[in-house]
DNA sequence: CCTCAAGGCCAT
DNA sequence: ATGGCCTTGAGG
């Protein structure tokens, strides 16, 4: 073998760039594809101790030319983007192997079908070429690239220099990244338990209240431990492997003899850091709106000051991330609710809803501020959620591009997604695909889809608690840290209003459209009890409830077209 | 053996 | 303090 055949063979980050700075990818450090220059930076930041303190805003942009002059920005950066204080070794131990070896063999191959995925949706830069609208993977397609197998790790990844830089979260960051998530309560549950949570399709005996009752553990105990992926091919991760058996990890926090940072790395959760939330989060928005997008000239750190190290761990939409369901679970729910419906395009937009509800309840239970609340005040907060987070899981799957454009039920109709987000509120649908355009041009990202989610369990009307009020703070906060968000915080609010309209719609196809109201299960299913709930709260003259749902909708629509198309 | 992510070194 | 290049060494 040559030395231009090892070249060659050699993994190739070429084209590459750093998620941190920008600058060329040299390889794997501390957990993420990194540059040479923040590598080291990481490593002295850590070795060290350092602690840096940005003199602006905590939001300076970091890019090559300018990655120096705010160390703070730089060393958020690197955390937020999944560098891991873990992989730098306490003991400086030279060469050989830690256990994120095999995560990264593992990532390369995650990589690559990750990006096969997305390739399809992927809009090009500004300095590309002509932009074209954005295409549809098919399963089919799908397959082939998920077939990846540790053999063709090596082979080169997609040139992501001509494609929009995202950052991705996987099922394995969360692995890598966090062993558990809350501190210490009764319920506690580890991140994998969430982001692993196998199966969906449960009997519907339970009613939301009991979901909430049982535990975490009766709720997986339930659950299979694999579940069907009929349309989407698992790749080669071992997930059992990683699944119930939690102590690889926690060992490896003693294996690297790193526990002085092990103590430091975030137990956040929306309730573990509210101090964060200091009187200029409500001012943050407008100044990161006036430092990143009206002035040129960036904000400049000059003097960094030392402060407590923690001040970094305390608050991120990366820790965050980790509760949010895997990318799968909206196609699988989809492709398999379809099978099992009928026929009738509402029936199937209700049971998609009540898959994915059971989902967004186990989801709200793990949150500590929300699983501090009393049962009825975590039944008012879902009950006035639940739609919002839904369209938005389904928004994102869409901006994915996981979905197919339509699915055909049982009678042949063929349904659009927007239809099925929408509980079959058509009148909507095109508003909806104009969202999801909008959404994708901007670069929706998984921060924002966190975000998203998060703004909308603790929902603005619900602020009467002081609980959802500063939940609310602390995740603009997180997401202030790595974006402007303004103008996604209009679309929020945007589909916020859909899924108002959409649940006044479906409650009004019990008077308007008996028949159809019908054949959507009303006696097994969680969405039309929640429907039911919320109606029978608010006829009993509940003020926080009404407060959220009276806004008053145009007049359901009595018929929709059997035939529904996206438009664009 | 070889690989490649760790830590180390040192000119800037 | 930075960052490019070097050395190390467990795991494949």
């Amino acid at each position: 073998m040559t030395e231009v055949d090892r070249m060659v063979l050699r993994p190739n980050h070429e084209g590459e760039m750093c998620p941190v700075c920008g600058d060329r990818v040299s390889g794997y450090h501390y957990g993420l594809l990194t540059c040479e220059s923040c590598k080291g930076f990481f490593k002295r930041t850590v070795q060290n101790k350092k602690q840096y303190q940005c003199s602006a805003d905590s939001n300076c942009h970091v890019d090559r030319t300018c990655r120096k002059r705010c160390p703070s920005c730089r060393f958020q950066k690197c955390l937020t983007m999944g560098m891991k204080m873990e992989a730098v070794r306490a003991d400086r131990m030279r060469g050989g192997r830690n256990k994120f070896g095999s995560f990264y063999k593992r990532d390369r191959a995650h990589r690559m079908q990750r990006n096969a995925m997305r390739v399809t949706t992927i809009i090009p830069v500004s300095t590309g070429t002509q932009s074209q609208p954005p295409t549809f993977y098919t399963p089919a397609e799908h397959q082939v690239s998920s077939s990846t197998t540790d053999q063709n790790v090596q082979i080169q990844y997609y040139d992501q220099t001509k494609v929009k830089t995202e950052f991705i979260k996987t099922e394995y960051d969360a692995h890598l990244q966090s062993p558990t998530l809350s501190s210490s309560t009764n319920q506690q549950i580890t991140v994998s338990d969430f982001i692993m949570r196998p199966g969906y399709l449960v009997d519907h005996q339970e009613s939301i209240a009991a979901l909430l009752n049982s535990t975490n553990e009766d709720h997986l105990l339930r659950f299979p431990t694999s579940y069907p992926l009929p349309e989407i091919k698992q790749e080669p991760f071992d997930y059992t492997e990683h699944h119930f058996i939690h102590h690889p990890l926690l060992d490896y926090s003693n294996y690297s003899s790193t526990a002085n940072y092990a103590q430091m790395m975030p137990m956040t959760t929306i309730s573990t850091a509210p101090s964060l939330v200091t009187s200029t989060s409500s001012t943050s928005s407008g100044r990161i709106i006036e430092a990143s997008s009206t002035s040129p000239i960036l904000p400049l750190c000059p003097a960094p000051t030392e402060k407590t190290v923690d001040h970094f761990y305390n608050s991120s939409i990366a820790e965050m991330c980790k509760t949010l369901p895997d990318d799968t679970l909206i196609p699988r729910i989809l492709s398999q609710t379809v099978k099992a419906t009928k026929n009738d395009a509402h029936a199937f937009a209700v049971q998609v809803a009540d898959e994915n509800l059971k989902e967004i309840v186990t989801w709200a239970k793990q949150d500590q501020m929300f699983s501090k609340l009393n049962l009825d005040d975590q039944m008012n907060l879902l009950q006035t959620s639940w739609a919002t987070v839904h369209i938005i899981d389904i928004t994102n799957a869409m901006v994915l591009g996981t979905l197919h454009q339509q699915y055909k039920v049982g009678n042949g109709e063929e349904v659009s997604v927007g239809f099925i987000a929408l509980l079959g509120n058509q009148n909507f649908v095109s508003s909806w695909n104009e969202i999801v355009m909008s959404l994708r041009n901007m670069g929706f990202n998984n921060f924002d889809y966190c975000a998203f989610r998060y703004l909308a369990l603790f929902d603005e009307g619900m602020e009467l608690y002081p609980a959802v009020s500063a939940a609310r703070l602390r995740v603009l906060q997180a997401w202030g840290e790595v974006r402007s968000y303004t103008a996604f915080l209009e679309i929020f609010n945007q589909i916020r209003r859909l899924a108002y309209d959409s649940m006044q719609y479906l409650w009004g196809l019990r008077t308007v459209c008996p028949a159809i109201w019908e054949l959507l299960n009303p006696a097994t299913s969680l969405v039309l009890e929640m429907l039911k709930t919320t109606a029978d709260i608010r006829s009993a003259g509940n003020t926080v409830v009404t407060q959220v749902t009276s806004i008053q909708l145009p007049t359901p629509q009595t018929t929709y077209a059997p035939v529904v198309y996206m438009t664009s």
